[in-house]
DNA sequence: CTGTTAGCGCATTCAC
DNA sequence: GTGAATGCGCTAACAG
């Protein structure tokens, strides 16, 4: 029951004042501080920009701001951080991959806000989860390479857990091991590179190369082609990532599509509704792959 | 003046109540949020990465949280980006680019934190700055192209601010324009191609093409390669940025080097210290660039 | 349904 | 030096 002329000059003072509300203020009575906590191992993990992209973007348009944080690839740093983010009250918290640390999982329980672990599925989530199943993307490679009639495989790959689990799924698939080549995160077009060098000395007679990104892949036809090696008569190669110059490169590489900008979108939708109160009839959701066959390996 | 066993007694309580000081308690008093407010254009520009992973990590060094916006390259949804990341009290703002809208140079200024703009430079800061010259990069990369005695000369450019700075540069030293394929952001590999067909359509007898990053350089050369055009001896390539990949693809490519973590971890020191009240001797940082050659313009 | 008031969890201030 | 009191700017609970 303001007048109209008082509406007006509440108006102009703001305006001449520049005033904003102090969501910091609001957030210590109301206990909804109205960010969300993102962990991610490192910013510059290409594989998870789409992810980080859409989750910024979904939270933002919901009122949320996202909190990002590097882990690295140290599970001490990683408690570390995890705890300095806690100190600022975050309504929820989406990490890159699961939780495997038994002391982080229980703390995370404890706290009754909503979690969501990406990239990733397991069966017992801490809370609620968005991925795809490692093991299955190996196997479906192996039986890729297995239909094209490839027996001599190798496998250039990077060293974290996700990696290794495609890399087990394709053996169990194969049911063998075969030559691979382990590479230190990040992964990148010169470790690739390298990982084909390490490959054709194991074995000078490989057929058919997985890579776990597709940066290594693109490095591993590099040196294939810089060697007079023909691709794929010579040697097939297939990514990881479908990453945007995947499509485009000479020969198109054959990769494994996975939606991250989705699972991004779907991650914040789950945070939200729980942060609304809402009960998330599905808590964890699996997103698929697939294999996207390009010239890489097929002609 | 504390007994050790009641100081036993409080360390065993935040153990087991799982404690942790509430920032956001703190800051509504001491009015220091502990955060400062980074703005990227979109967190997939790979141009940017190295400089916010880096500012991140310098950040968390000193006890502060960045908090990371994407402005998008709409001006109308920065700005409105702009209020709510007021609304979070951060200490200090760092922005990628140069601040452009009038109206939010004022506000930036009468606000009295540290503001940092990055990656570029301008005789009129609004506060302080860590970048190069773009104007001056452009003109390098005419120098050396005329130096190498390449006459027919195209660039493939994204078409925003500092890219289009680039661009001018080099017209600017060569006296007079050139054919030129505009993409639009973010640029990538396929961009790059389609620019080398454009450019070969705006003259078939090209010689040397500027890319204004290195994904598009990469681009070029794959359809160049894909062409049967040797490089460099049927077309020279120079990028822009120096990525991880930039060394290693074939041929090598010949690029424009620029320390995005050290312009993070410069910005990062610049704001902090502003923050501790310390008065900043050099507030606008010229951290330079190189043009480093290899093998797409050199054999 | 509007207007008032208490207090979120700390840092800072003041009295001691 | 230590310890109690105050209030940051807002939201939510309450009374009117």
């Amino acid at each position: 029951m303001v007048s109209d002329k008082t509406i007006a000059r509440v108006r102009q003072a703001v305006e001449t004042t520049g005033y904003f509300p102090n969501l910091l203020a609001g957030g210590l009575k109301s206990r909804r501080s109205m960010t969300v906590a993102a962990l991610v191992p490192a910013i510059s993990v290409q594989q998870f920009l789409p992810t980080v992209e859409a989750l910024t973007e979904s939270l933002h348009a919901a009122g949320y701001q996202l909190i990002l944080g590097q882990s690295g690839y140290d599970h001490a740093r990683e408690e570390a951080l995890f705890n300095t983010m806690m100190s600022r009250q975050p309504d929820g918290i989406v990490v890159t991959g699961l939780v495997h640390s038994a002391a982080l999982r229980e703390r995370l329980g404890r706290l009754g806000i909503p979690v969501v672990e990406t990239w990733d599925l397991s069966d017992r989530p801490v809370d609620m989860m968005v991925g795809f199943s490692h093991l299955l993307v190996g196997g479906a490679i192996a039986g890729y390479f297995l239909a094209r009639g490839w027996r001599r495989i190798g496998i250039a790959t990077g060293d974290d857990a996700r990696a290794a689990t495609r890399r087990e799924g394709l053996l169990a698939t194969l049911g063998r091991t075969v030559p691979t080549a382990y590479v230190p995160a990040p992964s990148s077009l010169a470790l690739g590179r390298r990982a084909l060098a390490d490959l054709l000395t194991q074995d000078p007679e490989i057929e058919a190369v997985y890579c776990s990104s597709d940066q290594l892949a693109q490095g591993v036809v590099t040196e294939a082609l810089a060697r007079g090696l023909r691709i794929p008569q010579d040697l097939a190669v297939c990514g990881f990532g479908d990453a945007d110059f995947a499509a485009h490169m000479e020969p198109s590489l054959t990769t494994v599509q996975v939606d991250g900008a989705a699972i991004g979108r779907t991650a914040a939708a789950l945070v939200v509704a729980r942060c609304r109160g809402e009960t998330v009839a599905a808590p964890v959701v699996n997103m698929g792959f697939r294999i996207v066959e390009r010239r890489s390996t097929a002609d």
